[in-house]
DNA sequence: TCGCCACATGAAAGCGCTTCCTACGCCGTC
DNA sequence: GACGGCGTAGGAAGCGCTTTCATGTGGCGA
């Protein structure tokens, strides 16, 4: 609204690569090809058109290079949801490597909207790749993309598609044979497996860990926060013969169950063991300390944002997968240690 | 890279709007004309266009529509950093209502780089309209974004700028004063008022509720993270006639803090009190539970997008300014309750 | 001294869309 | 029966940029 934006002063609307021409007295193209180094201009000539670009505060439009270069120097993302540290964690490491790539990073929640279709083929439209997590849309939409190039994270390998996980099944061994060696016998696990592929992993490695050790848990849908963590637990804990053991398909759950727990007078960590995954602020702080299990977030993140890059420039043309190692972190909420 | 994409086979780019007119026997004008509803068409017209449409998969070109329409569908909002859960509510409030009126979202980390006024400008020029948070870059680089409207969020008021925050100063105030309840005598703020000016206005309200009752706090710099938060309670705790209180200015500090003095033995609620701000998750899963103050944060961010909106369609023209209200939540990290 | 070539540059053709302006039927009316 | 008006649709001109193609200039070798 003030003065300030166009020195040249009577100016309306943007500069434009013509305003710089006439005023370095120069062709357009020489404009541009002085700004993108495409071709050789020669040092004079160069300098006088740097100048006058300077002097008009001239910035490209966007649209207009995108429709002459087609291309769009942005990239997108699709989250289930934009809640919970996970996913602002992923954005991070992808919005920091994006942008040192030089591009630009569009976000797009589809929190269960139900256009959300036609909203990924519209971002698709808009950006030069695309980076995809768990299950927000389903495998058509994917393909129907074309010829963007897509990252998908946090879900099954897809033909031909990049993909980035962590790895939830060795974790979810290892986890669930921690808590046999800490002597628990009915073993539940909360969570939906059907609602996101990187639950589904948890749970068949947790029945895999418990099983060599002849537990069978059991599975109770949950919906992935706090308070029906706390719902669930508190159903679970209230009968006679209670699970001596909860684990949780994320940190929200578990730290609602252990809100359930407490709550009718059970000591977590010795008359439950309770389990999370993610390792959020909140488990370190909470008390007992909850046991879960870390996985690389913002690695997660930048590296699809790298890998994507590669397909965008061309560099690669094979299918990259890859498999990022998480680790149990036991802390007290799983039983006293030995 | 399957034959997917496009239902008519041949084509390799993406169909156009020519490809539509062709098929459906109309003028290009006509396609636009029935697709955007800017003018009339003949129902039986306009039936074998979106057939067309429809059988061809056609999908505007942003970049085309964005140059003739001059006009981005998107808007941008421009972030200090991204981690915490705070900036993750804001921005998923913000996705949400910007979404529903029909626009993507660009986000930005500026996250110290040194760059921020180029990419932020560069940002403005892909969007109808932006949201800057806090200090992300100086007042002088929002004003040159000349005729791009802007809403800032959790910064000072800017002459013809929109301006949303939440009200720090009555909270901080009331924090201040309940703390005097509690008998505190010396009182300790952890972070840095210059770096942020949400953090100053809390440092002052906090020294207004407490100089209300003769006391006088001091403030001690440091950075919005947890293991800051742990050094820098660990120093002031550490010497002889230490606070008996910590005011921290965000959650991460006074989390950060009970680590700092449970290490030494101190009793925190009792032989110390420390408070937070934000109420993030880990602040009532800790134990004892932190004593903070909620601000709306989701909140903030969807009032932005509806604020912005209301630039960009021109249905206001007058800076509006906003002030959410935060609501103080005594826990137990404070002191013990009469 | 003449001719050729490389280099630097401008003109112009799009990129895919919106929209103004014009043209064409068809109807109702005098 | 001829004319004006309205509803409908097409042509074409941009929007701001990149890039191809053609042109002009100077320098060099012969």
């Amino acid at each position: 609204m003030k003065a300030l934006p166009t020195p040249s002063g009577t100016e309306t609307g943007a500069v434009t690569i013509y305003d710089v021409a006439a005023r370095a007295g120069v062709g357009i193209a020489t404009v541009s090809r002085a700004m993108r180094g495409s071709a050789p201009v020669a040092e004079a000539t160069r300098a006088r058109v740097l100048a006058a670009v300077e002097e008009l505060g001239f910035r490209p439009s966007h649209a207009g290079t995108s429709l002459a270069a087609r291309t769009h120097a942005a990239n997108g993302i699709v989250f289930p949801d934009l809640s919970g540290p996970y996913f602002a964690e992923v954005l991070l490491g992808y919005e920091e490597a994006a942008s040192r790539l030089g591009r630009s990073v569009l976000v797009l929640a589809t929190h269960g909207r139900p256009d959300a279709d036609a909203a990924v083929r519209d971002l698709a439209g808009r950006v030069d790749g695309l980076v995809v997590l768990g299950r927000t849309v389903p495998d058509e939409t994917i393909a129907a993309l074309g010829d963007v190039p897509v990252v998908v994270v946090a879900r099954p390998v897809l033909a031909g598609v990049d993909s980035i996980r962590a790895d939830n099944l060795t974790a979810a061994r290892t986890l669930g044979e921690h808590l046999a060696g800490h002597g628990v016998r009915r073993v539940a696990f909360l969570g939906s497996p059907e609602e996101s592929p990187d639950v589904a992993e948890r749970w068949r490695g947790v029945r895999d860990g418990l099983g060599a050790h002849g537990i069978e848990p059991t599975v109770t849908p949950c919906l992935f926060d706090e308070d029906s963590g706390t719902r669930v637990a508190a159903g679970l804990l209230a009968v006679r013969h209670r699970p001596d053991a909860l684990v949780c398909a994320n940190d929200e759950i578990a730290l609602g169950a252990i809100v359930a727990a407490e709550e009718i007078g059970l000591r977590v960590g010795r008359d439950v063991a309770i389990t999370g995954w993610d390792d959020v602020m909140a488990a370190r702080h909470a008390r007992p300390a909850l046991t879960t299990v870390r996985q690389p977030m913002r690695a997660l993140g930048s590296l699809a944002a790298e890998v994507l890059d590669e397909r965008i420039t061309g560099d690669r043309t094979t299918p990259r997968h890859e498999l990022l190692t998480t680790d149990l972190v036991v802390r007290d909420s799983c039983g006293l240690h030995p």
